[in-house]
DNA sequence: TAAGTATACAACGTATGCGTTAAATTAACC
DNA sequence: GGTTAATTTAACGCATACGTTGTATACTTA
């Protein structure tokens, strides 16, 4: 019944914090599977199937899926299983919304943080993502938009704001790759990067955090609109 | 030892979510001892003191802090128990900056949705605020405050938004209690509160947005003083 | 007496076991 | 044949048990 492949990616997932509590192992390996789809969003599944595939009793299972549903994840429903959470329109707006209010007012506080030399990094990585558009590479394009933003808001001085910003990441990446392949190109994206690194480069704080704010809500939007159509099919 | 006054708030909490799951009991009810400074901020305490007192086993104590943990709530250290987070001017500022800008969000998104009931309900609070004031009454002041901020930012759309502001809103209450004593009556805040209502009736959502971080944020800067000379005791 | 080592203890992570209860399947009755 | 009731099944919550490991205490040695 379950997936094969499934089995093989949590194993190499599990791998990769093997020196881990089995609890962080399990947590692990089973949101980077959700994360990438493996795990299908509105799915179920039992905590004995995915101990069973993880090779380890239902004890860590059992607790690394209660932090997977605080984390936003899915939900523990009593005897139906762990249902992955769904990509709806409605939570990623909302989750949207939260997100490009927060990098906003980090992006406000790195404004006086960046070096020079940071920001330059900054700018390779705006050259670059120029390229992989061109190259029609979008999965490509995606990936180093990821690291833009990761980069961008690193410095931040406040921790929590920095972990609340990944974890939101985490969750939009699934809904990017979900909705990735109806995605047409984005063009202006790559000028409201410029524009934001701009504002930072003559250190206008509130500036740059407006063009976050404005940029992230934009990017959403197109995504959101897609999810929408997905969950309405025409046919089928 | 372990406090007998604990124990009694601990089974009180407990007997409000009776119906629920051993976990959940537990994880609600120390959850508020330590929002309610029963459990003291840095103290540590092991699963099994905790497990006695609630007269359960450690399993569902043990899940109940783990679930705290990702809160933010402690820290679980192997053999040491779990360490209660301390109150600490660093995350205190912290997560009042981030509370502040997604208050300042909530704000904005309910300045279309708030009716002119809920609104003249808000000014009715600000009155019994004022009051409070009037006597001296900063405890039941407080408490005014902490019901003006949750009813202007209930009617929110975004639903995550509104958990966790509460989340936060919880965090800063333990704060709020813990710097209490030493709190100076705050004259201004009143004045704020007018006018973000008065920005809100204007339906003017930026300008209620600005207001409400501006006010947040100097409300916690009082606090975070009070903390930070706390951290560095000039006696003892 | 102080420092280092060995031993004892206990707390937690994890596994296993049990009872409850919800879901599913079958049986009975309309 | 369809609907309701009874019975079976199994998943999860929680308790208990065990092994590992870190910490503390005691003992030895310089």
């Amino acid at each position: 019944m379950t997936d094969n492949t499934l089995s093989t990616v949590l194993k190499q997932y599990r791998e990769e914090v093997a020196h881990a509590s089995l609890t962080r192992q399990a947590y692990t390996a089973i949101l980077k599977a959700i994360r990438e789809l493996y795990l299908q969003p509105g799915h179920s599944f039992l905590e004995r199937e995915i101990a069973d595939l993880l090779a380890m009793s239902r004890t860590p299972v059992h607790e690394a899926l209660i932090r997977l549903e605080a984390a936003g994840w899915g939900t523990v429903i009593p005897r139906r299983g762990f249902q992955v959470a769904p990509i709806q329109a409605q939570t990623i707006t909302e989750i949207a919304q939260i997100s490009a209010t927060l990098e906003g007012l980090a992006t406000a506080l790195v404004t006086s943080q960046l070096t020079d030399q940071q920001l330059t990094q900054l700018e390779t990585l705006i050259t670059q993502q120029d390229a992989a558009m061109q190259a029609q590479d979008l999965r490509r394009y995606v990936q180093i938009d990821q690291q833009f933003h990761s980069q961008l808001v690193a410095p931040t001085p406040n921790h929590r704001l920095g972990i609340l910003i990944g974890s939101y990441a985490d969750q939009l990446y699934r809904a990017r790759l979900y909705a990735i392949d109806d995605r047409t190109l984005p063009v202006q994206s790559l000028q409201e990067h410029r524009a934001i690194i701009a504002a930072i480069r003559s250190r206008n704080a509130q500036a740059a955090q407006e063009l976050m704010v404005g940029h992230r809500h934009r990017g959403s939007q197109e995504m959101v609109q897609i999810i929408r159509h997905k969950e309405t099919p025409t046919g089928k």
